[in-house]
DNA sequence: AAATTAGGTTACGCGAC
DNA sequence: GTCGCCAAACCTAATTT
């Protein structure tokens, strides 16, 4: 009668933040598991191709290329190891490759044209654009790619996060996944798995926020997204978050630490199985910021978090609890 | 400010249709 | 395929301590 209920429970658990116990110390440490995530069979080379070590076969090699190929040591090095042309990046809709027009009505010293000049500069723009953008697909991903652009830098992540994103979002291209999706919402989604993937999470609220798209759809698309590429992502670490909420609370680094200690032991306990990352450390902020004499009322808290306070008192009862009264 | 309480919203999987 | 339903987490809002 019961074990039903109890199964449904757990799955349910699973999915929706995740299921902690199970992954243990991996999540923890590993973070960024790109490296880490090298099993015995699948190894991930220098070039960032997955391969498969028995039989060969590359599971994955669209990998992003941030920068030059080659690693310079002093000056004739980088003289004679640097390629031509600048290094290409993913995150513009044709690589990068093009040539581009400038717009202004001057030439390569700065002097302005002749009508006769300009008029015609006027015609190459307008070739150069209908080039460029030459199919519906390719305007497509120039559209998404220009919102991961704007979004990402909204957000302030860092430029690898865009670079994953745009590959996410290729992937999804060529599955044909976006049919029938909004362009927005897919692109959304991608920017919020990249900034998992790379270690950096935001919340689904905080990515709604300079989103197009509201926060319910995102996830829908995100799940599906990342259930069709088959991008595993363990749930977020809540220690994630206690850098930036401390932060922006002013906390000093022993409340940071407190904090840290408090997820950690209170997670072993399984307390965190199913409950919302950002809850779970606004929590533990909260709770360490009584332990070091810095308090901050729940309220402050639960703004940075983007969670409520009910929310918080609940996370934070438990969380004492299990933690036998520290002080 | 924090705690308590009550009631509403959401999303997931599942079985029925 | 989608309809209805379930349970748990989370939310809003009002009230009390």
């Amino acid at each position: 009668m019961k074990r039903p209920t109890r199964q449904r429970e757990r799955e349910y658990d699973r999915t929706r933040w995740g299921d902690e116990s199970e992954d243990d110390k991996t999540a923890d440490e590993g973070e960024l598991d790109l490296e880490n995530l090298d099993s015995d069979e699948v190894r991930r080379t220098a070039d960032g191709e997955l391969i498969h070590e028995e039989t060969g076969i590359i599971i994955e090699e669209d990998r992003i290329d941030p920068g030059p190929e080659w690693r310079a040591f002093n000056h004739s090095e980088r003289q004679s190891k640097s390629r031509v042309g600048a290094p290409t990046t993913k995150t513009m809709h044709d690589k990068g490759l093009t040539t581009t027009i400038d717009w202004k009505d001057k030439d390569a010293y700065g002097r302005s044209l002749s009508s006769e000049k300009r008029s015609q500069m006027h015609r190459l723009r307008k070739w150069q654009e209908r080039i460029r953008t030459k199919d519906a697909g390719e305007r497509n991903l120039q559209f998404a790619l220009s919102e991961i652009d704007r979004m990402a830098s909204a957000l302030g992540v860092p430029r690898a996060v865009r670079e994953v994103a745009s590959v996410i979002y290729r992937r999804a291209l060529d599955e044909d996944l976006i049919r029938g999706r909004s362009i927005e919402g897919v692109a959304t989604s991608t920017l919020y798995a990249a900034c998992r993937k790379e270690g950096i999470p935001r919340s689904l609220e905080e990515i709604a926020e300079v989103s197009r798209v509201e926060r319910k759809e995102i996830g829908r698309t995100y799940r599906y997204v990342s259930q069709e590429l088959g991008l595993e992502m363990r749930p977020v670490n809540p220690k994630k978050y206690v850098p930036r909420f401390s932060s922006e609370l002013d906390l000093s680094k022993e409340v940071q630490s407190k904090a840290n200690e408090i997820i950690e032991t209170t997670a072993e306990q399984g307390l965190l199985s199913g409950k919302s990352p950002t809850g779970f450390a606004a929590a533990a902020i909260y709770a360490a910021s009584l332990l070091c004499n810095e308090k901050k009322t729940q309220r402050e808290v639960a703004d940075v978090a983007q969670v409520t306070e009910v929310t918080i008192r609940n996370r934070y009862q438990e969380q004492i609890e299990a933690m036998d009264i520290h002080a």
